[in-house]
DNA sequence: CCAAAAGTGTTCCGGGTACACCCATGG
DNA sequence: CCATGGGTGTACCCGGAACACTTTTGG
C-alpha cells in the first residue's frame, strides 16, 4: 500500500486517510427541533438523504471547513453557534473505503434557504424527531451513519441547554422569554412550565438581559424582550449556575 | 501538492491528511492525579515531553488505534477506560505540516511501567496539576499542543466523574469508599467530607455493590469492599442520579 | 367583560451540607 | 483504653415543582 508523503520529515508509517466534515445544523421552526439534510446526488447512496459536509482541505481548520461547506450547500452563511461534535473512525463507515469525518453541531435561529433544486443538492430542513424514531423503522434512513451522529449531535444538544446559555442561539438577537422557553421545549421534547420557567431563566445570573422594549400586536399581555447577557460572544461560555435542568421523562 | 488518491470512487477534491492519535493517559496514585507521558526523542520537540501517540492505519478504527499506541509505547495492554476527547485540527500543531490528531482520554488505576529507559521512548506518571499552572509558567512545558488537549482531557474528566461511574476505572475491581473518595479527591482537586461522600457514593442506585467482604490490616476499623454495579461493562454508561457534585470552589 | 398570555407570590418537599455521634479494629 | 478511620442520624437550608393569583393587552 504505497501513499505519497506529502510533508518532507513525517515517518513512512504515516498513512494518509481522507478527512471530511459533516455538519449537524439544528434549528427551531414551529415549535420543533429540525436538521438541515441534502439530497445526495452521487453514488453511493444517491437519493438519499444525508448530513452537508465535505473534504477538509490542508490549509484550514477543521471549523472552517465546517463553516465553508456550509457555505457551499446552503448558499448562504448561516448564523449561530458552531462547534465540533465528535470523529468518526475510518472503518465501515463509507462503502469506498476507510474516510475519517470530523462531525460538527450547527445551532442557528430558523434561515432562509435558496429555493429548492439550487446549485448543489437538495438542501432543506426536516423535522429530527422521526429520523431518531426510526432506528430501522418506519422513519427515512439516513445515508452512512449519518443517523448515529445525528443522535449524537442531538443528544450534545440536549446536555448543552442545560448548562449553558446556548438555547439562545436559536434565536435571533432579541428574544421572549416564551420564545426561550419554546427553544427548549422542542429540543428536550417536554413541556416545561410558563412561570417556573419564567422566573428561572430570568433570575440566573449572566444568562439574560433585560432590552427594556416590548412585543406588541400578539394576544394577550405583551413580553419584555432580552438579549443574551453581553460580553458573551459566544453563548457556549456563559455557565449557567445554577443549570436548567431537563425532567426525569 | 499532488496527492495519491488510495480509495478508487473518492472524487479528485479529496485531499490526504495524516491523522494521528493521541491518548491523555490519566491515574490516580498516591492520592494525586497523574498523567502518562513520553520524553521524544526525534526532533521535533525532542527531549520534550509530550503525550504517547501515533499515525492511525487505514484498516483500524480511532480506538484500536489509540490502544495499538499504548501497548507499543508503555510495553502492556493498560486495563480502564478508553474514550475519543476531541479532534485538533491540521493547522499551526506540527512545525512540519497539516496533522489531524485524535485525542483519546484513558482512565485507569495505577499500572506499572517498564523500566525507564525501555524499547520506545523514557515513559512515566507525571503529576498533572505542574502541566496544568505552568501555562507558560515555571513548569516544564509539552510538546505540540498537548497542554491543551491534557488541559481539555483533564476537565473532561473532572465532568464525567459528576454523572458517571467512571471513577472506579481509576480503582481495582474491589474498591472500599474510601479509595473512591480519594480519586474523586485528586481529580477534583478537592477535599470531600469522607461521611457524606460516602452516604451519597453507597446510597446512589446503580452505582455501588457490596462485595460483603472487608479490608483488614490497617488501622481503625475495617472498610467495606465494593465493586461497580454489576451489568455495567462500561462505567461511562451508568448514570448516577442524582449525580455526584464537585463543589463549587 | 372576557380570553389569553405575561409575570409574581407562596407552599411543599427532596436533597445537599454541616456536624454530632456511634462502631470496629490495632496498638 | 485510646487513636484511627468507617459508618449513621439529624437539623438546617437552598432550590425545584406545583399552583393560586395579579397584570396587561386585544376583542
Amino acid at each position: 500500500m504505497s501513499r505519497a508523503i506529502p510533508t518532507p520529515g513525517l515517518p513512512p508509517t504515516a498513512a494518509l486517510l481522507p478527512v471530511t466534515v459533516d455538519v449537524i445544523g439544528l434549528t427551531v421552526r414551529g415549535g420543533v427541533l429540525q436538521v438541515l439534510l441534502v439530497q445526495r446526488l452521487l453514488e453511493p447512496f444517491a437519493g438519499v438523504l444525508a448530513l452537508p459536509g465535505g473534504f477538509v482541505l490542508p490549509d484550514e481548520t477543521l471549523e472552517a471547513a465546517a463553516a465553508r461547506e456550509l457555505v457551499e450547500e446552503t448558499g448562504v452563511a448561516p448564523p449561530g453557534h458552531l462547534e465540533q461534535l465528535r470523529t468518526y473512525g475510518p472503518l465501515d463507515r463509507d462503502p469506498r473505503g476507510p474516510v475519517v469525518s470530523v462531525a460538527h453541531l450547527l445551532l442557528a435561529p430558523a434561515f432562509g434557504l435558496p429555493a429548492a433544486g439550487g446549485d448543489a443538492a437538495d438542501v432543506a430542513w426536516h423535522d429530527v424527531r422521526p429520523l431518531l424514531a426510526g432506528r430501522g423503522g418506519a422513519g427515512r434512513a439516513l445515508a452512512f451513519d449519518h443517523a448515529r451522529i445525528l443522535a449524537d449531535g442531538v443528544e450534545r444538544a440536549r446536555a448543552k441547554l442545560e448548562y449553558s446559555a446556548l438555547a439562545t442561539a436559536f434565536c435571533g438577537t432579541e428574544f421572549t422569554v416564551a420564545e426561550l422557553r419554546s427553544v427548549y421545549e422542542a429540543v428536550w421534547d417536554v413541556r416545561l412550565d410558563p412561570r417556573n420557567f419564567h422566573r428561572k431563566a430570568t433570575g440566573t445570573p449572566g444568562f439574560l438581559e433585560d432590552t427594556g422594549r416590548t412585543t406588541s400586536g400578539g394576544t394577550g399581555r405583551p413580553a419584555a424582550l432580552y438579549r443574551l447577557a453581553e460580553a458573551a460572544g459566544d453563548p457556549a461560555a456563559v455557565v449557567l449556575n445554577p443549570p436548567l435542568m431537563r425532567p426525569d421523562a
